[in-house]
DNA sequence: CGACGTATTGATTTAAATCAATGTAGGTGG
DNA sequence: CCACCTACATTGATTTAAATCAATACGTCG
């Protein structure tokens, strides 16, 4: 796998300015958003700014991750946030022995890179499972337009509300014991996150391999492999290929809710 | 257990007001706080003010919650976030079935409530583990803060990337299958965190029963206590009554670290 | 086509859950 | 102060679920 970092391209593979929200010219891979079109603008942003201001800031360029790259990797300067205009990302830590963890999935609409905030440093490596654009947010400038405009604070905290609540509910999630309650719950936050940008809750495509959904629920892959033969023999899922359809969701809320302790 | 929570006492169990943010008089367990000598009042958001604002704030009702008494509530609604002046707190999530589950340690001079920002209701239970205060800090008060001053949005700002990155590191523990490896990182995150708030990061007393760390972790209580023997056994830890000491904390990580996949 | 990564399935081993019994500390009330 | 109760911790025996090992099939991409 190729790896290079999108929010901090060496020397030689840019052709504009590395400053985010400087750039005046764009980039290879890297152009100016149009947010008119973008699927996600009402929830993002510069709907937040007045109308009259919209315009106004030029730093929002849009930048494309092609499959398997990464967007920027753990210990790298925190610099900027970021929404995930289209495609979808997974993050992951490296383990000292080199093997990988996948700690979250990240669709279409939402926000990376809060994970920095803390400490001014990722802490995860996030990688595109599909060719991909993100519309970085410099921190600096996000956190002007924040004092300046009430309704940009609203949406940032809400922002990172929604990021604390989605972990809360995965820690929760990881509680359960048994591999399908796992992997139940997993399917059921996967599917509330795609009804939120957009996507049917139904059916979706799982982004990962089973190997990665084994790291993140704490299975190995064959496990994985055969929680979803239960479920489905169960008859509450059905999977075709990369497809899972969700077909009894009440079903499913229940297998994941099962006897927590 | 007693449950009452305390952010939102019913009517005959209040002295004073009830919002928090207008009182002039103290109700019972509540009294004007007194960050003068407060341990971490250079982390707290009084430090993030201008000196001379620092008087001018009357909301800092400290609040003492009885051990086993609920702060709040899944589904109250999120009016305010907390900074636990002493003691500690867990969260916990109930499931249909009445079992709960462990969510979080809270330890003093950590931040609470962070998860009802999102929607506007927090998501889990609050109690408190032993005798504990609580400084509550209304939202909108908040808001206004950080929109007039950049130090305190810096702080906010900080405190809900905390959290996230708490939140992420759990996550990332919870990904490992062997009960020692869970357990490991658990007191090694525990540990960072108490010498974060001034206590020995090598020692100090569990406060919660292995019943709860297994409901966080994914375990039962008894495999959670053969995991504390082996990690004795190990020479990693020493265990007495409630007391752990890390005695070989590089080996701990290692044991942590260990395998991911 | 051939190579690689992935998914699936089966056989076996290993770890954890469960069941059960005992021990212990703390709290209550006589 | 002690007897009693309760919740928790610990330990062992057994069952069950998951990890591991192994083989095969499937898909995609070069």
């Amino acid at each position: 796998m190729t790896i290079r970092t999108a929010l901090t391209l060496d020397a030689e593979d840019r052709a504009g300015p590395t400053g985010v929200g400087t750039a005046a010219e764009s980039g290879p891979e890297r152009n100016p958003a149009t947010c008119a079109d973008c699927p996600g603008r009402e929830a993002c942003l510069p709907a937040a700014l007045p109308y009259s201001e919209r315009g106004n800031h030029t730093f929002f360029l849009r930048q494309r991750i092609r499959r398997g790259h990464l967007l920027y990797r753990a210990g790298d300067a925190f610099s900027a946030i970021c929404t995930v205009r289209s495609g979808c990302f997974k993050s992951q830590v490296t383990g000292d022995d080199g093997s990988e963890r996948m700690t979250g999935i990240h669709l279409c609409g939402e926000v990376l890179g809060t994970d920095g905030i803390a400490t001014g440093k990722y802490t995860s490596d996030l990688v595109a499972l599909e060719d991909s654009d993100v519309c970085p947010i410099p921190f600096c400038a996000l956190k002007q337009l924040s004092a300046e405009f009430p309704s940009v604070q609203q949406w940032f905290h809400k922002v990172l509300g929604r990021q604390i609540a989605t972990n809360t509910g995965m820690i929760a999630l990881l509680g359960a014991r048994r591999a399908d309650e796992r992997l139940a719950a997993f399917l059921l936050d996967l599917s509330r996150r795609f009804a939120a940008c957009g996507f049917s809750p139904r059916e979706f495509d799982l982004p990962v391999t089973h190997r990665d959904i084994g790291s993140h629920l704490g299975l190995c892959s064959e496990t994985t492999s055969r929680a979803f033969c239960r479920l489905q023999r169960g008859g509450l899922i059905r999977v075709r290929k990369q497809r899972v359809a969700l077909v009894d969701i009440a079903g499913l809320k229940k297998s994941a809710g099962g006897k927590p302790c």
